[in-house]
DNA sequence: TAGATGAGTTAGACACAGCTAAATCCGGTC
DNA sequence: GACCGGATTTAGCTGTGTCTAACTCATCTA
């Protein structure tokens, strides 16, 4: 409240990462607290709640000591309009410039924050208007709607069940290698053969490939089912 | 020198502005002051000062205090890299994105601190290997190695003289602006039909049409002069 | 219900890079 | 050789965002 009349002064950029890690945590439903802030941004707990405290002075968040702290309507739409950019420029790093997709989050975190609107448009005409990631995460249109993260986890499907890759969890530059190397990315459809209920492993069929995958890679593959299921090796 | 061993730390954004300033003031062999320094970055001679002790003190400036700095080996090559990293923006911004050139010097400046050298790669890769930026400066090479500035300005020409223009002066947007939409970029190539020696304007041939300029852009816009002169009309 | 525990906050400090105001230097003029 | 004016430097301060260390709160357990 208190500048609300400098509005239109950009965000610093540490602002910018701030509200951009809460807006992904409250994406995943999950709630916005010191600690886990902290440690994705890889700052202390102390940096943390000195910052929520600036954000809620500032009208961006919503903040209750101990509580945590959630996005204002304010805060979502800068926070959008982040992650908007993150998303754009990740697919222009791997479409155009053919970076793998382990490494261009942390190249676009780095960019981010240094882009142009008009650099950005530019970008999103050149890549025809992107609707997601390179890893399959909506990207936000320019007032701030967004469409839901689709897929839902391989382990969520039985044996027998067929799917399309829609989305993989983004988290983790070293599973996303080995995903990549496999194959596993999205658009690719494939075939869980067996789900082993003891050990929680998977066996599936990608193309011509069979692949076993544990339960992490099981957690982090998102995919969209289709309707024909497939019992007849069961 | 102190912190010679921490040489691979990425440097801070004032010190890449300070740095590029001075090589870009060096480039036209003048003396890369406080004042001058100061006034081109838009901070106070104060922060200059301040800044010029600090770059000192890491071994990337010759400083001597009330003679202004020259730059050190190493703050040549960090600087250079920096130009380097400004001018493939700019020509990415104009050959890819299609932004008018003029707007093209303030984006770099922002985004140019935060591009990563596989991405500034990628780029260069899609461009080609420019060997210039959009108002026809020099790109240095990977190693700092770099062209001179070529052309001379067109106030040097007489009339019946023909040239091709091969750089302008990039250093005010409005004037960039006005030469574009009269065609005067790199490239074009002109005949100077007429010099006044009492009000220093030219009358330029440019393909189909005529123009007059005055003293300032005659001296903005750098040519290269071609061998057919052509005095028929004088 | 009273601790214990761990997460969160406050207090105090630091580095960076800017500013203003005051002092100082340098080169040219008389 | 003294002096003047403009450029430069110094001194001291500010704001941002980080840190560590110490304290406080909320909650879970006994």
């Amino acid at each position: 409240m208190v500048d609300s009349l400098a509005k239109n002064s950009p965000l610093s950029t540490s602002r910018e990462d701030y509200l951009a890690d809460i807006y992904r945590i409250q994406a995943v439903g999950q709630s916005a607290n010191t600690g886990e802030v902290a440690s994705h941004l890889g700052v202390t707990p102390a940096s943390t709640s000195a910052m929520f405290k600036r954000l809620a002075q500032e009208g961006l968040v919503n903040y209750k000591s101990y509580s945590g702290v959630s996005l204002t309507e304010e805060g979502e739409r800068a926070a959008s309009h982040i992650i908007r950019r993150h998303r754009v420029i990740e697919r222009f790093l791997t479409d155009i410039l053919g970076i793998d997709w382990e490494r261009v989050d942390e190249f676009a975190n780095r960019m981010e924050h240094a882009m142009p609107d008009e650099v950005l448009e530019g970008i999103e005409r050149l890549l025809g208007d992107p609707d997601t990631c390179p890893h399959g995460y909506p990207i936000p249109s320019e007032d701030g709607a967004i469409a839901l993260a689709s897929g839902q986890p391989v382990e969520s499907l039985v044996a027998g069940e067929f799917g399309v890759i829609r989305r993989v969890d983004e988290s983790d530059a070293q599973l996303l290698r080995h995903l990549r190397e496999r194959g596993l990315v999205p658009g690719t459809a494939l075939r869980v053969v067996d789900a082993n209920a003891i050990d929680g492993t998977r066996t599936l069929q990608v193309g011509e490939a069979t692949l076993v995958i544990g339960q992490r890679i099981a957690r982090a593959l998102f995919v969209e089912r289709l309707a024909g299921s497939d019992r007849q090796g069961a």
